[in-house]
DNA sequence: CTGGTAAAACAACGCCCTGTCGGTTATCCA
DNA sequence: TGGATAACCGACAGGGCGTTGTTTTACCAG
């Protein structure tokens, strides 16, 4: 039987392996830029047969790609049920469980935050929050499609860009503060801080 | 004479090549990421050989950073007068002069805020804001350093996202239009805008 | 206009990574 | 335990890389 569709789990051994490249690849990006990471650099940091790697992957950057996803799946399963609205209260506790999975996972998400990746990265996350996460509001609100693009993007990066640096810095602040943080920002922007 | 100093320009054929090149990954780069064009492809565009592209850049990179410094150069000058301010008046036509700039090289700004570019553009440019024009805010007003670093990173990444996406979008609305919705959302949040 | 100079073209070099084989060995799991 | 599947191995041609020494071309100062 050909495993029924795919909710039988991989093979062990594929597990495994997959597990060594994608250590290795985010080990690598710590020191070197994803274009000056070769498949060859890959498979010797992770101990593996260089045709084993394109048994799975077509590139450094085809896996790099897969990461991200995973991650980008990770979150969407974080915020299945509560939503981003306009409301302050709604937002911070969702922030603050996105940056708790942020912390946990610290070495990964700076990785592919940093310049080191690439910011193809980014560019999911506001897909995935258009998706997820404002639908509604420009649904309940009239506001035309072109705005709403415009405030999520502008949402997204801000955000995003906050978080990297927060990273950088090895996570000086709570997870709470820095949501309180971000959240005053988006919704009342900067002058707010100049009270 | 050793052209004292460097105020003698380089000569013709060093600038005919130079722009020959340039111009050749900018084409490039409207069709691959850079990190799928090699030193060949470039040279082959640009109808140059390929020692003559070694003699002035070390490889793709180096090249697309080197663009990319000259064009936050050009944007250095246009503000170097004026400055951000948490007035919004102040900000409105400084943003606008940028934009038009961006719009007039709307190839060039494209390739280099796309996913084909790479993320230290944006970072030159959060430290372009640093240095230029965020820092007497922080100077007269006692807001702490982390904090302030926090607000840069914010402001310039949620502000070159919409820029992006406008010039994806081909500039649909009027530079000034878009100057004024950024400085809404910069100061006064996504909330403004469910009034 | 001309002669010295500097840049670009050319050709060739070894080097190393790339993708992709077919065949062998090791591991899994039903 | 045995059939299946994955990982390993070695090897292959191909091609981009970076550099070098030489020749040809273009510049521009005097």
């Amino acid at each position: 039987m050909n495993q029924t569709a795919n909710n039988k789990k991989e093979d062990r051994r594929v597990r495994l392996t997959k597990l060594a490249i994608r250590e290795s690849l985010i080990e690598l990006m710590q020191k070197n830029p994803i274009s000056k990471i070769s498949v060859k650099m890959i498979c010797e940091a992770a101990d593996i047969n260089r045709s084993t790697f394109y048994a799975h992957y077509t590139d450094q950057y085809d896996l790099l790609n897969k990461i991200q996803q995973e991650v980008v799946s990770a979150i969407m399963v974080q915020i299945f049920v509560k939503e981003f609205t306009q409301e302050t209260e709604a937002t911070v506790p969702v922030l603050t469980q996105i940056l708790e999975y942020a912390e946990e996972n610290k070495a990964l998400f700076r990785v592919l935050l940093s310049e080191n990746g690439d910011s193809s990265f980014q560019d999911e996350l506001v897909l995935l929050a258009q998706q997820k996460s404002l639908q509604e509001i420009r649904e309940r609100k009239h506001l035309n499609e072109n705005m709403s693009r415009y405030l999520e993007c502008f949402a997204v990066s801000g955000c995003l860009s906050i978080i990297r640096k927060w990273l950088d810095d090895d996570c000086p602040d709570e997870p709470e503060k820095l949501a309180e943080l971000i959240t005053k920002l988006l919704f009342q922007g900067i002058s707010w801080f100049y009270r």
